[in-house]
DNA sequence: AATACCATGTTATATAACCTTACATCTCCG
DNA sequence: CGGAGATGTAAGGTTATATAACATGGTATT
């Protein structure tokens, strides 16, 4: 659940997102157009990308390596998706919903960065 | 090891670090000025962070709320930097080298930023 | 109390990094 | 060949960060 959360993080720049992942800046905002990926927005309308963002970004460029083409790859991308959605109607509605409100205080927090000392472990 | 070099990848822009620590950029340049840190460079001269400067921030952070001025946080750096070299000299001198000439290497792929396929999650 | 120093704030000026938009190019497929 | 999909590139504008210099509030020293 935490987990989830560090993975969500809005933590890097475009820049370090595209030598992690040696895709171009016309690439990575490509993929976003077509909502692969929805990297978070600064006050100042920069991309900030989060682990999880490139966790995607990396799978979008296997596939592509594989010789898949963009529709194809969004297909992928919606049934697993599909799964997800599968698995959270799993808990009961209220669980669902409690859980939710949770990891929103969670992200939210996070955003507005009052980390308290000594959180930083749970990055890594 | 591997877990050092994560910690050490410069990954972190200014504002994200000024964001994880509610340090002003002031107090952190001042502090890198004091050599408490020494964040990467990018090649247009912008500091890049890695997870463990940030650790070192929040470190300072807590000192700094305790009370210590700068000189007294220098000297308690600079004893635990002496102790890990004395972990350091543990290692026989020729497998001290050969584990650093490693190190380097890792890091260097690293700032060159080839990583391969799925390497991701080796940073969380 | 006056002085001096430490830590931080603030401002000015320069430039790197990023944004969007538009057009160009290349490859593949029917 | 013609068109669509994916990416490159260039123009023009904005934001984030850099350094340097000076200002300021708090503490300690004499």
């Amino acid at each position: 659940m935490s987990r989830e959360i560090r993975r969500t993080m809005p933590l890097l720049s475009m820049s370090i997102v595209m030598q992690l992942t040696e895709l171009s800046a016309r690439q990575i905002r490509y993929y976003e157009e077509h909502h692969l990926i929805e990297p978070h927005r600064t006050d100042g309308n920069r991309r900030m990308f989060s682990l999880n963002d490139v966790d995607i970004l990396l799978e979008i460029k296997d596939y592509l390596e594989q010789g898949m083409n963009m529709a194809k790859i969004k297909r992928i991308f919606a049934k697993k998706s599909d799964q997800s959605v599968q698995n959270e109607i799993d808990l009961s509605d209220t669980e669902l919903r409690r859980v939710m409100r949770e990891e929103m205080k969670q992200a939210q927090r996070m955003q507005k960065s009052s980390i308290r000392q000594g959180d930083l472990s749970r990055f890594y």
